[in-house]
DNA sequence: GGGATTTGCGGTCAAGCGCAACAAATAACG
DNA sequence: CGTTATTTGTTGCGCTTGACCGCAAATCCC
């Protein structure tokens, strides 16, 4: 028996401690050291040791105070270290996006390496083990690497991160955790890029402060969704939750119905609206801008109509399961849903259990492109700021 | 500021520790001390400590230690206390059922009191406090009760227990939680009927140890649903989750649908069964027994077969959006799903992901008719159990 | 420039838990 | 049947943690 367990009795707590402080300063920005004490509730003392040893990790920063216009002392303000970073990692089809991310929330470098073929996973790993190798001598030379996110457009398997199946990079049962890992040598964690994006948005976009969130992305291959429930992202027995895509709602009139299985994915997709106003691969602020330029009352404007009714029941059908406090959407869904958004809530509404929808909000995505680096730098500091110390 | 916060800086350690063991008591039963220290990583003179505290609150007891073969000294065994109860309540239309649960998982008490019209919530109150008044008189005289747990057929805000809309019940914004506590003088919480059952499913039922649970009970007025996340019941924005007999799932081919809306319950519906087997007003298993004599080729064999179609693909969409480990159904579900598990499994992996429901299990409910008055205790009991110092 | 206010810093103190040594209770063994 | 091995409860002690307190420093208001 003889529990060599903890060293001290009371290190969990103190491990707590630490991590609210160093999210404090992730999530919130610069804090002063007195805003500290008052949203944590501990002594100023404690806050002082605290904050010290978080320095003393290379964790924050204290600098001078803000010129506040307050009586009393000034308290110095504690900011996240920027040179702490997580190497964040998209891999697309037609292009790979790596960045780095700091603590702070600033995203010092980003680099998009266009491909002109699908990279195999080991291309993947050897490639980014590659850029980070490259910044390590020279923008990151004095940078602290926390490890590396991975967004991959498709199904992770959460315990081990193995992407199961990636179907248009055409990865299947990729260990990619695992390569990257020892591509790198670096701590990996992989994640869908739905769920990071929800996670992004959640923590500093469109649903930021809601613990109850539904987030649906709409991309050229479908529709991929994210969900955050008590404030986490949720990620279900496997893995592969917020799949929406593959649902088949309910379609009210025979007339609305395009595809023979009724998927959502099929019926509600970027290619019909592009087909739809004769345009072949733009991107969503063209296709929005060809959309508003038909008008309402044009075949396109038809189609919109049409695909808004049947993302209206699905989106309803979500709500009545998960009473979220918002559904965000993002890509070309977002698109569709601000031509009129309260008019698509009132859709939602008109289908949904009404307490389920009456303080729903249905909202836009707000982090654009930066969205999925973001959700992928985060997953890369979990660990870090679950036990700083470690 | 001068913090007169917690009296002990490491009060919360222990707190945390009391609930842990609590907790354990209370969830597997009786456990020896040595058992105790192996399954939470405390020292033994760290168990030894917080046991006498529990025994000092009146919430365990220890007890000579069982006979076991093993060697060494014999360590007691430490049980919840059946003197500390919760009362659970079910109104329901015809009846109001309710119960004294104890800690230790036995119900020393249980009476259904019929009653041959609606109750309006101020009679429930009233009703409830009568009978503990009576039963604090008699069987409860040395019981330590900690409250009153109500499972209600309807939506209820999670914020303050308000009864939105029970619509069989016909209560509407009825003030629940605080008119039964000031009628009873205990602590009150209520809870939507289908996710208490979840809640019981979830720690003693048919999911148990599964930390994602999807649970849908069908019954006379409708299909509820409860949702397991995170080991935690989910209670959305509001505390509306699980609404899937509003959901509005595909229906692929046009002769199965029946009802103009597409409404799952409309189409997946006990009514509709019993109609089929030319009854009225029977209960599940002579509506099961119906079924089976009337066998798969016959009217009745359709229609399980129709809505076991449609309920397919309800439960593939919540599948896919939820990824939960298992699926569990009760009342009428239940017996359309037993006609042939591994069919109905077999149907929703046809139309989910194939990752989301490769590991799925549906199972069928195990707890009958304890289930709601299981959950509503555990609703009680759940501040006791968060601290229990308390 | 003086008073008020707020903060940082060092020291002290209580609480909680691990640890080690000892005692107790049982099984295994000769 | 007695001895040994094994396991566990018990007791006293020490370490870690964070609150509290007094003093000095820094800033604003007058």
């Amino acid at each position: 028996m003889k529990g060599v367990s903890d060293p001290s009795p009371t290190e969990g707590v103190r491990q707590r401690n630490l991590a609210r402080l160093l999210r404090l300063v992730h999530l919130e920005g610069p804090l002063s050291r007195a805003s500290l004490t008052e949203t944590t509730g501990l002594n100023r003392s404690t806050i002082a040791d605290l904050v010290g040893e978080l320095g003393r990790l290379g964790l924050v920063e204290e600098r001078a105070p803000d010129p506040s216009r307050r009586v009393g002392r000034p308290s110095p303000v504690v900011v996240a270290d920027a040179r702490v970073v997580a190497i964040a990692v998209n891999p697309e089809v037609d292009a790979l996006t790596i960045a780095a991310v700091s603590l702070d929330r600033s995203i010092p470098l980003r680099e998009r390496v266009d491909v002109d073929r699908l990279l195999s996973p080991e291309e993947t790993a050897a490639l980014i083990a590659e850029r980070v190798a490259a910044w390590r001598r020279g923008p990151l030379a004095d940078a602290q690497i926390v490890g590396v996110g991975l967004a991959v457009p498709g199904l992770v398997r959460a315990s081990d991160g193995l992407v199961r199946n990636a179907p248009h990079l055409r990865w299947t049962d990729a260990p990619v955790r695992d390569l990257v890992a020892e591509a790198t040598g670096l701590a990996t964690t992989v994640g869908n890029d739905a769920t990071l994006g929800a996670t992004a948005e959640h923590l500093f976009g469109a649903a930021q402060g809601l613990d109850d969130v539904v987030y649906l992305n709409g991309g050229a291959s479908g529709i991929g969704g994210g969900l955050i429930v008590h404030g986490m992202p949720l990620l279900g027995a496997g893995g592969y939750t917020g799949e929406f895509g593959q649902n088949r709602p309910g379609i009210a009139s025979p007339v609305d119905r395009r595809a023979d299985g009724g998927v959502l994915e099929d019926e509600v997709s970027r290619a019909r609206l592009l087909a739809a106003v004769r345009l072949r691969g733009a991107d969503d602020p063209t296709l929005a801008a060809a959309l508003a330029e038909a008008g309402p009352d044009s075949e396109a404007g038809d189609e919109v109509a049409r695909q808004r009714r049947i993302l209206a029941t699905a989106l309803a059908n979500a709500v009545n399961a998960l009473n979220p406090a918002a559904v965000v959407l993002g890509g070309f869904l977002a698109t569709i849903a601000a031509v009129d958004l309260p008019g698509l809530t009132a859709l939602v509404q008109g289908q949904a259990m009404s307490a389920n929808a009456e303080e729903l909000e249905i909202r836009v995505a707000s982090l654009a492109e930066d969205r999925l680096l973001i959700g992928a730098a985060e997953a890369a500091f979990a660990d870090l700021l679950r036990d700083p110390s470690a």
